[in-house]
DNA sequence: ATCATATAGTTGCAATGGCATCCTATTTGC
DNA sequence: GCAAATAGGATGCCATTGCAACTATATGAT
């Protein structure tokens, strides 16, 4: 099992993480292609969808996917900023408010699993890569378009 | 950058590692569904579908409808297997033998480009890292399952 | 020998996500 | 001031993937 690429790694457990959160979450009616953008509006409560795209490093209409999911689903509210119509600003309603501890609970859960048997060095360690690693990805990614 | 969850940091790495083999597949008419195929039934000629889903990690589904593209593209062989005719044994083509060595080099050039700037024992580590992440998010769905 | 069960593979459906295109609102250039 | 360019967002289309249901073959228990 040490000739595997990087590739196949990512891969892997990108699908397995989806598959456990998806469980975790399908009882919310949400998704694996959702909680990260409740936790990013959380955090910046009037964002709009460009900086939450960029913020997400996806492309804009996976942002505009993920939030009509969620405003239908009551989690979050659009309102049109009356200073440019061009954009929504986007808050999370109280049902989206009243869920974030659950979610940030169940984010814990998710990291406490992935890193069972390593130490906190490792885990700090492992981010650290990982970093690095997205970074050289996202360099080569626009060198691309 | 920091309290970066790992289930972003793996959907973010996953997605643009995605963007990249996408890229650079194009030409050959495949797309990042099916390399991994590629070179596992490159080092197991004649192996079934069961085994390879198995080695995938992935659904039996998945499997099905990445060899069928694989197939109509002419890159690999589908034969019944006469001792167990639910089987197949699934082999290269001749043009499927002779693009392993470019497929080889693209995902040589993804590892070198994803481990930029990392040491060569920050590249082992990263893996070790990995795995034992990885070995975590199985077990973890094994035990939904 | 027959009927139930298990197994390999296929198909239909839905979720996620990227790319291209379109629409509307705003900004810029003349 | 107005046409052209730009920007935020929405929509359509396609690829990848998992799950569930299905088909066909093989095995096993009575």
């Amino acid at each position: 099992m040490n000739d595997i690429s990087f590739g196949k790694y990512i891969s892997v457990l990108y699908r397995y993480t989806q598959i456990i959160i998806n469980h975790q979450l399908k009882e919310y009616g949400l998704g694996s292609g959702q909680y990260l953008f409740l936790i990013a509006i959380a955090k910046s409560p009037g964002i709009n969808q460009k900086e939450l795209t960029a913020q997400m490093m996806n492309d804009k209409a996976t942002t505009a996917k993920a939030l009509s999911k969620l405003e239908s689903l009551g989690y979050i509210e659009r309102q049109k900023d009356e200073a440019d119509r061009r954009n929504y600003k986007i808050f999370l309603s109280d049902k989206g408010e009243a869920f974030i501890p659950t979610l940030r609970a169940i984010l814990q859960t998710l990291t406490s699993t992935l890193s069972t048997e390593m130490t906190a060095s490792e885990i700090d360690q492992s981010k650290e890569l990982l970093d690095k690693m997205l970074e050289n990805a996202i360099k080569e990614v626009n060198r691309l378009k």
